[in-house]
DNA sequence: ACAAATAAGTGAATATCATTTACCATGGAA
DNA sequence: TTCCATGGTAAATGATATTCACTTATTTGT
């Protein structure tokens, strides 16, 4: 054993890489397996050498996906203060993200849902942890008076989490452009204050 | 021709029931079509006189669920007065029919997404149509000075709904109960009021 | 009432893929 | 050198969605 930290083999990646690229330009469903090995240049065996099946693939795409985006988020919160503009922040990452992203945006919005196997999968831990940090943003507030503490926790991250994702489909559908500064000015507004007059 | 409304064979229907039985217990990717004809007692090649393939069983599940829903909706919203008197009833039927019809809800959180048939469905028309719906009352709401008008309707709207579904999600993935009067008043209050203390 | 046409229904054949399996090559480690 | 782990191959298998040629029932026009 030469590190600690296990390598991932130049086959794993290609053929990851090779199906992240062919989602750019078709779903999921319509690839075969045999289309992922042709673009990742090695034998359909090869494959199941490596995932667990079809869909394994897809969950380590949107692993790799999530990781980028952790990471990002760790370092877009860093040096702000105040639990409510660190959710302004987030919101507006998270749309950055959808936007900008589409492969990433599909696969979270539209292609993952349908499996069990992806709610024990390594990328739904990810969202999980997502969501914990999320909560604990939520928590800070209430605990400094920011945010009310009438509202359970869970169900404000839920609204958050739930606008952003249902504002961003739409594009991930019919690829309808999304500003991102105007969607995380709006949602943010929408969501702090509320749509009452 | 007897009447000017098409009246479903019965075929049609028996294979469209069987299918909403084995949902409740199973997920729609581990059914075959031979589970789906055996259950309805006909034949394989007989599924393909009335549907396209498989999912279009699924669509046709979906689409008179969603039939009931919205008749269901129309009746929830008569004598109800004011924009904001009709948001909440609305959101508390959502929740009612994800929290109370939990084939439905599974069908349409989690099952459908990942076809670009559905989109183009009889069924996804009906959910367009109660996305119309929403967006007027919301339009109604700010015309009459209920809702602010600093917020473009169709936000409004993703954020009612998207705020719904993923509160919902929970409960169609691992079967979380939830209280529909609960969740109705806490996601009510989360909207108009905001979370901003 | 009766032929013609249309709809309902059958079940075996087909085709598409995901997955498995048996096998080859190579490069350390003992 | 031998052994074994790892990366890789290619053909076989198996599951299953879909098609097709066919039969049986049911309307419909005359």
């Amino acid at each position: 054993m030469q590190t600690s930290v296990a390598i991932s083999p130049p086959g794993k990646l290609k053929i990851i890489d090779a199906l992240r690229t062919l989602l750019e330009e078709r779903t999921f469903e319509s690839l075969t397996i045999s289309d992922i090995a042709v673009a990742a240049g090695v034998t359909e065996g090869l494959i199941y050498k490596y995932f667990k099946g079809k869909r394994d693939i897809l969950h380590h795409v949107l692993k790799e996906h999530y990781d980028h985006f952790l990471v990002q988020i760790d370092r877009d919160l860093q040096g702000i203060d105040g639990a409510l503009n660190k959710l302004r922040k987030i919101i507006w990452s998270s749309i950055e993200r959808y936007a900008n992203h589409r492969v990433f945006a599909r696969i979270i919005l539209l292609e993952v849902r349908n499996s069990e196997e992806y709610f024990h999968s390594e990328a739904y831990e990810l969202v999980r942890q997502f969501n914990r940090i999320l909560l604990d943003i939520i928590k800070e507030g209430i605990a400094s008076g920011e945010i009310r503490d009438n509202i359970p926790p869970a169900y404000i991250r839920n609204a958050i989490f739930g606008t952003i994702e249902h504002s961003c489909l739409n594009r991930a559908i019919f690829n309808e452009p999304v500003s991102t500064n105007d969607a995380a000015r709006i949602i943010t507004e929408l969501l702090l204050n509320g749509i009452k007059r």
